[in-house]
Formats: C-alpha cells, structure tokens, sequence
DNA sequence: TAGATTGTTAATCGATTAACAATC
DNA sequence: TAGATTGTTAATCGATTAACAATC
C-alpha cells in the first residue's frame, strides 16, 4: 500500500466509505462508480477518486469499484486489520457505556482490560473484559502489548494517568475527559472526543439558520 | 454581529477558542494577544485574527484581547445566549451518561426532558430531568418550544423518531446513533458523533507512525 | 466494438500565511 | 512618544474540481 503524506481532510472521509460501503454490502450492491458514491455521500466523484488514488488504485476503467473489495481495502488502510488492542481506563458513566455499547470489535480492535478505582468494580468482569485495580496499570502496561487507550477519568487525574500511559509504551489515547492532553508538538497521538465542540457548532448552526429566517422576515416586511 | 457566509474549518475551531479562554480565565489571565493564543493553540496568529474578523473587531491595536470580552463574544457567536431547549430521546446506556456527566448548562442549553419507551423510567426524574414516555414525544413538541434534540435510541427505530422531531418543529439533531439520518441536501441541521469514525482515524494515525518506524528501520539496516 | 469509468494531470477555488498601515 | 499588536489586503499554499487519455 502507498503511504504517502496523506491530508487530514483525507482521512476523515476514509470512515465515512467505510460506512457507506458496509451499508451498500448489507443491500447487496457489489458494484459501484465513484460517480454513485459521489451522489450518495454529497461528493464529487473527482473527489472519490483522488482520495482513493492517495494509497493505490482500486478501480477498474468502464466498470467502477467492487465494493467489498473495495471496503476491505479501506479497513486495511485503516488499520483494522493490524490487531490493536486497547485498555480502558476509568469505568464511569461514559467509560461503561462504551463498553457496553460500542463495538471495538467493529473498529478491527479488542478491549483487553478496563481498570477503575472503585473496590466494587475491580476483579469483575464486563461483558467479557477484566476490570482491574488502576495500582495495576503500570505493570499490566509493561507485561502485554498494548497501543491504544480509551481514556474515561475524571478531569482531576487525566494528567496523571496520562503521563502513565505515555511512560509506558500507550501509542495513542482516544480521549473522551474534556481536556486538552497534550501540547502542540507532542508526540503522543490524541483524538479528542469533545462533546460540547460538537453541540457547541450545532447550535451555531441552528443560531445562523435562526439569524437568515430573522433576516429574510424583515426584508418580507418592507 | 456580523454574519458573513464563515467557513466550516472557522466554525469548528470557535469552540476551541471557547475552551483555552475559559482556561484562561481560571488561570487569572485577563489578555492575551494572537501571537500568544497561537502558541498555545498550535495556530498562527494571522488565522486567529482572520478567524475574529469573521465576525467583528475584538482586540485593540497594541494590547490584544481581553480575555473575559472575547470569551462572551464567542460564547455569543456560538448561539450560547439564545436559551435554545433540548430534550433526549432513549435513556440507554449513551442517553443516560449524557444526562449524568454532560454539562448542557456549561454549551448554555437546557435539557428540558427525555423520552423512552421502558416502563420502569417513565414517568421518573434524572438530575432534574423528567423522564416522559415515547408515546408522549408528539404532543410534548407541540405544547413546548424545543429546538434541539438528543437522539440516542437504537439504529433501528432512529428513522422513526427522526421522523416525529422533524414534523414537530426540531431545528437540529445531536445524532448519537451510528446512522446517517440525513440524505445530502436535506433541511434539518445534523450534527453526528460518530465514536466509531474517531477511533479509526486514531487507528489510521497509529498505523501510519508504525509504517514509518517500519521504513525508518529498514533503512537503517542497510 | 462502443460505452463507461477509471487514474491522473491541469485548472480553479478557497483557506492559510505573510506583510503592513493604522492605532492603541 | 515608542513599542506592540490589531484588522485587513495581498501572496502563497493546498485542496477540490474539471478534463481527458487510457483501458476495461
């Protein structure tokens, strides 16, 4: 697979095809044009076309992309088939519904342990996955191959724990505290899950809708 | 306020404004100039300031902006002073830890009411949040001025409930299910989290920095 | 074969950065 | 006043779109 410098705009569309493409699967569609994708997804299909052509050619003149063979592509270029694995950390409110709801598996990566505080959680199990003492992160991080983190905590210790998992070999964190991890330049991965960025542009948009119908009101009125 | 046509990458990066000034203004900081926000954001101060004039002229030549001022102009820009109502729709696992960690307040929105189906919620109060039943969601839209709903139910009957909120006067949609609920084009605003988009570009960056290392090494070898 | 559709090169458009006069 | 820093205009850079030869 090519692994040119590939832009962040590219890269946020791959899930969406990834998306867009199971669906097609799970219809029965094994054919489509980049001109069909375009349509369904509110793209170009200029612009289907070069972000596929950043890491290969997966096409076929006159015919378009075969879409499972096509979705398997993205998933590799993804990762999710390199076999990740992640920790938990904090199973709190957002910690277990996220074990609870979301599929790591989905995503190509397993869930091997959770850890907590709480003397009533450590030693269970949730849906199939360890909880432990957080006193055992550290050594846990040294003794199994982990790259990713989902972190949960409460604000108060993201840093510390932060600097545990860093210290420790974590490749990434999927941060879910309303904190800012790293600073510019780190080199730690972060993806941050901001929720109130996401409704904080919702309501901007709403407002901008509310401002256009204000505006066109008073034209009507003159 | 102005409110020119403002471009997608402004709008995303306003909430993040957002934060660093509340940062800020804990930390007892009450200036800061363009040269210094960009700093700690990661951003040249010629984007800070043209991301500012979108909307109108917040400093002043030689002294920066001032902390508190800026923060209440953003916040305004957002739509965070427009008293905008949200209810929740499914108090599962994702719908329930919203309503117990998320600060709605905080994006200054008041979370009215949620809705579910299951018997032994009906009817209760989370936090100062009635509970409602589904079969009430209709009438419940038309007797009350709500702009913005949660939608946290089940893929399955996402389409539906969809359906109901857009027929009663829902401006926008906070859409936690790992649906598309809109086709491109479509009226009603939508603004996804989608869990499984952010950890697979957290997976992609993993990978990418891991094929590197791969490279890197090979070259030493040679 | 003729029609369809790719991958890629070139053209356009938009966003970011640089520069600087205005001014606090 | 001199220094600092804004808001804005112009220059650059990068991303999207259009066009088209290649080819299935």
């Amino acid at each position: 697979m090519k692994r040119v410098k590939v832009s962040n705009n590219v890269i946020r569309r791959l899930p969406r095809y990834l998306r867009k493409l199971d669906e097609l699967q799970e219809n029965g569609i094994n054919r489509i044009s980049s001109f069909e994708l375009g349509q369904q997804l509110g793209l170009t299909p200029s612009q289907i076309r070069q972000d596929f052509s950043c890491f290969g050619e997966f096409g076929q003149q006159g015919y378009g992309y075969n879409v499972s063979g096509l979705r398997e592509q993205i998933a590799s270029i993804l990762g999710m088939d390199r076999g990740y694995r992640a920790i938990l950390v904090g199973v709190g409110n957002i910690g277990h519904a996220l074990m609870d709801n979301f599929s790591f598996a989905d995503c190509g990566v397993e869930l091997a342990a959770a850890f907590d505080i709480k003397e009533s959680l450590i030693g269970t199990e949730f849906k199939g996955v360890p909880i432990l003492a957080e006193a055992e992160l550290e050594g846990y991080l040294k003794n199994n191959d982990i790259a990713l983190a989902v972190l949960c905590v409460p604000k108060e210790v993201a840093v510390n724990v932060t600097k545990i998992l860093t210290e420790n070999g974590i490749e990434a964190i999927w941060n879910f505290t309303n904190m800012e991890l790293t600073e510019p330049n780190s080199p730690i991965i972060v993806e941050n899950v901001h929720f109130s960025d996401s409704l904080l542009s919702l309501s901007y948009f709403v407002s901008e809708r509310m401002d256009e119908r204000t505006a066109e009101a008073s034209r009507n009125e003159k």
